[in-house]
DNA sequence: CTTGACCTTGTACCTCACTCCACAGTTTAT
DNA sequence: ATAAACTGTGGAGTGAGGTACAAGGTCAAG
């Protein structure tokens, strides 16, 4: 019995790279369906699921709530027969995207320009020790004073 | 009295629009420095703590954490007296924004892909009307049965 | 026929990033 | 001079997104 019925929790967890009890917490939340169970109760998966798993996870990383990410299973799942609200509802994502892309670019630049300050000044070997010292610390202990202001009251 | 010692946090927050109270708790977890204080205890900031609250909200939107941003400003604030450490940390948060751009990039094309296979079938009047009343709802309801696929236990 | 590794359920708990609250003092506007 | 609109504090509460746990059932191997 349970040869081949199905992926058990587990298998799905492990294929997928999440936490079990995540892909309960899916399910919960209307994010995965209700699967298929054998008849001692358990949850039996079709391999897609993993797939499926993925994209979330994909999708999350790339800055989608959970909400969002349900949206857009929805507009695909509801993708067999389309309409124009779908199709609407898509286009926005990708406009989101765009917008998302364009605004890491720019902030890659901002970034990057300030590396590139730092390139062109050579290293000091005098404070650099400390400084290094208290990066590496990285403690909850950044002081960031103004670099050059008195006045205040 | 207090004139134009600096500003208020509810002027901070109006400026940076975001609530009062997370300019307060930026400040509890070390994300913002310790602001000087009138007579009275009020904070006074500098107006540049406008901006860099700016950053936190768009770095933040770009998917770092709380804890990424305190690092990369400790980064920056350090940048003063630079050092190889810094130099290559900064890079490698240079590299993982190349990365999520690549993904983002990736996945918008996923979504691409799926918009134009919709927009190639035309609408069909009858199963659309229902389809995109289910979406309205949008509730917790999607069922996404594996579309074409018996065989279990 | 028991052991160990799986599975079930509900519920409690956790971190992150806020947000709200009560109670008290300060500043400004009329 | 008094009310309205600010500010301060510590601490509790919220919502998202999980994770952990206890008590029990199931299944393949030895």
């Amino acid at each position: 019995m349970m040869k081949d019925a199905g992926l058990l929790r587990g298998d799905v967890a492990r294929r997928a790279g999440v936490h079990r009890e995540t892909i309960r917490y899916y399910e919960r939340i209307g994010l995965l369906p209700r699967p298929a169970r054998s008849r001692s109760g358990y949850r039996l998966y079709p391999p897609e699921v993993v797939a499926h798993i993925e994209f979330i996870k994909r999708a999350q990383s790339l800055g989608f709530s959970l909400d969002e990410i349900r949206q857009i299973i929805q507009l695909s799942r509801s993708g067999r027969s389309p309409c124009a609200r779908v199709r609407q509802l898509l286009g926005a994502k990708l406009k989101e995207i765009d917008r998302r892309i364009a605004e890491l670019t720019e902030f890659r630049q901002e970034l990057a320009a300030f590396l590139e300050e730092l390139e062109s000044v050579p290293d000091q070997v005098d404070s650099s020790a400390q400084v290094c010292a208290l990066i590496e610390r990285s403690s909850i202990n950044i002081t960031m004073k103004p670099k050059s202001s008195g006045r205040r009251e």
